[in-house]
RNA sequence: GCGGAUAUGGCGGAAUUGGCAGACGCGCCAGAUUUAGGUUCUGGUGGGAGACCGUGCAGGUUCAAGUCCUGUUAUCCGCACCA
């Protein structure tokens, strides 16, 4: 009996091997291949099952390109500034430069568990000031193209991590981070003017290799919508108010207006009978929360006094405001057209404010309208000169129509918003701006980045919307890089989107002092081949990184303007009934014992095993037990039939190719699960195998280099044992001879009806006659009635239809 | 409310894309080895005595449907007064 499999003696031995003798190397003639994980923060917590899962799939993804020729590009980093890592040091009472540093190492150690091939030369570190020196650059530049500005105004506010947030961080009002009811704070922030790449964010969504979930929540969250301003004027005034409309078809069934009460007309618009009510109202507003606004309740509103003039039609309708007109979204105000939409419907059913049909529907005008009608398909009605015509094609002729007519425009509009970029909080890039009284902002100049975050005794938020930076005295008070006066320093910090929106692109040339990255190895090792990683990031990291990489291109820093080719979310491994792994439920699974136990190589299968890829899984810590089954039954047949010289069979040349097929094919369609259970059949069949004839070394051989991506130190060690000198890396990822793989007489089902009867074996090039004619003998009496029809699939099925 | 995903044995999940449903694994049952337990090995394992019936539910298309079409239910996810 040969010597069992041993992971622990051959996972040590390859290891070091390994670090010896590296298997990823670039020879400078390789094309590369760069497949990246989303680079985590370091937590306390250190990493369980369901953290190894994504970094398995990008490593085994990361190997299989090495065995077809592409020199790698996989490294790994540190998104160590920002909230999580912030609230963690303040929990446990330290500095957050110390906490970050000690989970730092742990996790890197739990990571190196996994036998990634992580180049780890390539490391970067968000809080690293030769990296954040370049997060500051950005910046730098930004404002320089007046990308970056300042605004004041109400912003997200979390009260309990006392911060503002961005939209893309409020998840149902609520704080993506932590979870509590997010509030307005009316404070001066930097902004980041996302909205003028809305465009080229959406377009270039076309050009990726992308989960259609994420390009759909993407082009959802930018939001595109097209329409007509149209101007209103105030009756009895010179003034206009310019309303946003996607449905400018309806213009003459507008029967009333809603401003936001924010608007700036608001106030002014008010009579001395409606002053009280109109200030009420705006005042009222202004005190609600997001949460508030979100319910899902009735409509309020107040009549303004004043009314608007229709100008297709002259009509005077009455101005109201409402808080369901928001203000920051398109003009701040809108024409309603009550017959015509549900909210101006419910609007105008509550206040008693005339319907007006302006589209037939079913050819008809309705009688006491019960329900709006919403669809633009219909004739127009009521609707003067654009009687008759059919709305569906005047909803996009009417925006040209308006514009002629000198009383609006065609126009588009974004649900996307600009991004507020400021952070009071400590543990950030600071923002590297001095405020002079007479030069206004002023950037850090570039050659005196970076600005490094100053040491400081208190780092806990203050909560007053300034950041723990604003009571460092020495550090506030500064000169004016432009005219040398007094001035002071800008104390709020970056978010910790910052550095993840282009650490990417540093990877390749990590150490660079000069530069962010040099152009001529960003040419050649960019962009990123594969992302892999959660969804939680589809509209916030990925869609900064899309426009920080278009800012970057713009500005000459690199020639393409997408980030990451491909992009693969791996779903998340639960608990038992599917609940989330955390600390607070005791359901963390480590992977550290599992390890020692099983070995990194069962782990990794068992990862993989458990469930497809990309949906989530349910952690079963006894289907381990599976996997390492088969590894060593696997070991067994490797060891049993390697020196054994067996000659190759017809059935073992078939056997081979279609393994290679099989494999290959599930590993290209990322079907990783069934990949694994593809290993498993075949290894069943070549265990029975070995206990009749054999099993020749040529399958063997090619067996372990398929399963080296999966599982590296066991191929490593049988490619050993098979007789190579060199690594099982070196070797060429097998190709399927498809010649080779049909087999010559095959079993098929028969069937009566389309019900399977029996089976019959036929040879491959049979004829459709005589291979009905083996299916009528084999089904004999079972066939009855009139032969209606006879069906021959080649290869797969033989039906005969029979009436009784 | 709108949009998307999912639904298959006791469990996790397969199904070459319309062609023998339940691969592979877990668990379970029986047997072998073992003093015994564990390990390992062999066989079995959707339901039903049976012809047959079975992929959330109800219809439809087809020689043939887990797969396509129509409707419907449940669960999960995303968006949510964006005019």
């Amino acid at each position: 009996m040969a010597v069992p499999y041993n992971h622990r003696e051959i996972e040590k031995k390859w290891r070091e091997n390994w670090e010896k003798n590296p298997v990823n190397v670039n020879d400078g003639k390789k094309p590369k291949y760069y497949c990246l994980d989303m680079f985590p923060y370091p937590s306390g917590n250190g990493l369980h099952v369901g953290h190894w899962r994504g970094y398995v799939i990008s490593d085994v993804w990361s190997r299989y390109k090495i065995l077809n020729g592409y020199y790698l590009i996989h490294p790994m980093g540190w998104d160590a500034f920002g909230l999580p890592a912030e609230n963690y040091a303040i929990k446990m009472g330290v500095h957050p430069a110390k906490s970050t540093a000690e989970n730092v190492a742990n996790i890197k150690r739990q990571i190196n568990q996994i036998a990634a091939i992580y180049d780890w030369d390539r490391e970067v570190n968000t809080t690293d000031p030769d990296f954040y020196k370049w997060t500051q650059w950005i910046f730098v530049k930004m404002f320089k193209e007046g990308l970056a500005y300042e605004k004041q105004m109400p912003i997200n506010w979390c009260p309990s991590c006392k911060t503002g947030l961005a939209n893309e961080e409020v998840v149902d009002g609520k704080c993506e981070r932590c979870g509590a009811e997010v509030t307005k704070k009316n404070l001066k922030q930097w902004m980041l003017r996302i909205t003028k790449y809305a465009d080229r964010l959406l377009a270039d969504l076309d050009k990726l290799d992308w989960p259609e979930k994420v390009k759909k929540m993407q082009t959802d969250w930018i939001g595109k919508s097209y329409g007509a301003e149209v101007d209103f004027k105030v009756a009895g005034s010179d003034k206009n108010i310019t309303v946003y409309t996607t449905r400018p078809d309806t213009l003459h069934g507008a029967t009333f207006m809603v401003l936001a009460p924010e608007h700036a007309m608001a106030k002014e618009l008010a009579t001395k009978e409606t002053q009280a009510a109109v200030d009420k109202y705006i005042y009222d507003a202004s005190m609600k929360s997001n949460v508030d606004r979100l319910q899902d309740k009735e409509k309020t509103g107040v009549f303004t006094g004043s009314y608007a003039v229709n100008p297709i039609n002259g009509k005077e309708i009455p101005i109201w405001l409402s808080d369901y007109v928001l203000a920051d979204y398109g003009t701040g105000a809108i024409m309603c057209v009550p017959a015509h939409d549900d909210r101006d419907f419910e609007f105008a059913t509550k206040f008693h404010i005339p319907i007006v049909q302006v589209i037939a529907k079913d050819g008809k005008e309705i009688e006491n309208m019960s329900e709006p009608y919403t669809e633009a398909a219909g004739t127009m009605i009521n609707s003067g000169e654009w009687n008759g015509m059919e709305s569906s094609v005047l909803k996009k002729e009417a925006p040209i129509l308006i514009e002629k007519a000198g009383y609006g425009k065609k126009t588009a509009n974004y649900k996307l918003r600009d991004w507020v970029f400021s952070r009071q909080r400590y543990w950030g890039e600071p923002i590297p701006i001095v405020h002079c009284e007479k030069c206004g902002c002023v950037p850090v100049p570039e050659e005196q980045l970076p600005l490094l975050l100053p040491e400081v005794e208190s780092y806990q938020p203050t909560g007053t919307g300034d950041s723990p930076l604003a009571a460092i005295d020495w550090w506030v008070n500064t000169t004016c890089p432009q005219c040398g006066a007094p001035a002071k320093r800008e104390t709020n910090t970056m978010p910790q989107w910052a550095g993840s929106s282009w650490y990417f692109l540093r990877y390749v040339d990590s150490k660079n002092k000069e530069e962010l990255v040099n152009r001529e190895i960003a040419d050649k090792m960019l962009p990123v081949d594969m992302y892999i990683g959660g969804v939680e990031h589809a509209v916030l990291h990925l869609l900064y990184s899309r426009f920080y990489t278009k800012f970057l291109c713009d500005i000459g820093v690199i020639d393409f303007d997408e980030p990451f080719k491909k992009l693969f979310n791996q779903g998340m491994i639960t608990g038992k009934n599917g609940i989330k792994m955390s600390k607070s439920k005791g359901n963390v699974v480590s992977p550290d014992d599992l390890v020692i136990d099983y070995g990194c190589d069962a782990l990794r299968l068992y990862e993989l095993f458990v469930g497809p890829p990309e949906l989530d899984s349910e952690w079963d810590d006894r289907g381990i037990d599976g996997v390492y089954r088969f590894l060593s039954r696997l070991w067994n047949v490797v060891m049993e039939n390697k020196d054994k010289n067996v000659a190759e069979t017809p059935e073992l040349l078939r056997l081979r190719n279609k393994m290679i097929f099989d494999i290959d094919q599930r590993l290209n369609s990322f079907s990783l699960n069934t990949v694994i259970s593809g290993f498993m059949e075949y290894n069943n069949k070549f265990s029975t195998m070995t206990k009749e004839n054999g099993v020749d070394k040529k399958t063997l051989e090619t067996m372990v280099v398929l399963l080296a991506p999966f599982a590296p130190h066991i191929a490593e060690e049988l490619y050993e044992q098979l007789g190579h000198a060199e690594s099982v890396f070196k070797a060429t990822w097998p190709e399927a001879d498809h010649s080779q793989m049909v087999e010559d007489e095959k079993e098929i089902a028969v069937q009566i009806n389309g019900k399977t009867k029996t089976v019959v074996k036929v040879k491959k090039d049979i004829d459709k006659a005589d291979a009905i004619k083996l299916g009528k003998e084999a089904l004999g009496s079972k066939l009855t009635g009139e032969i209606v029809k006879e069906i021959y699939v080649p290869g797969r099925i033989i039906n005969i239809v029979a009436k009784q």
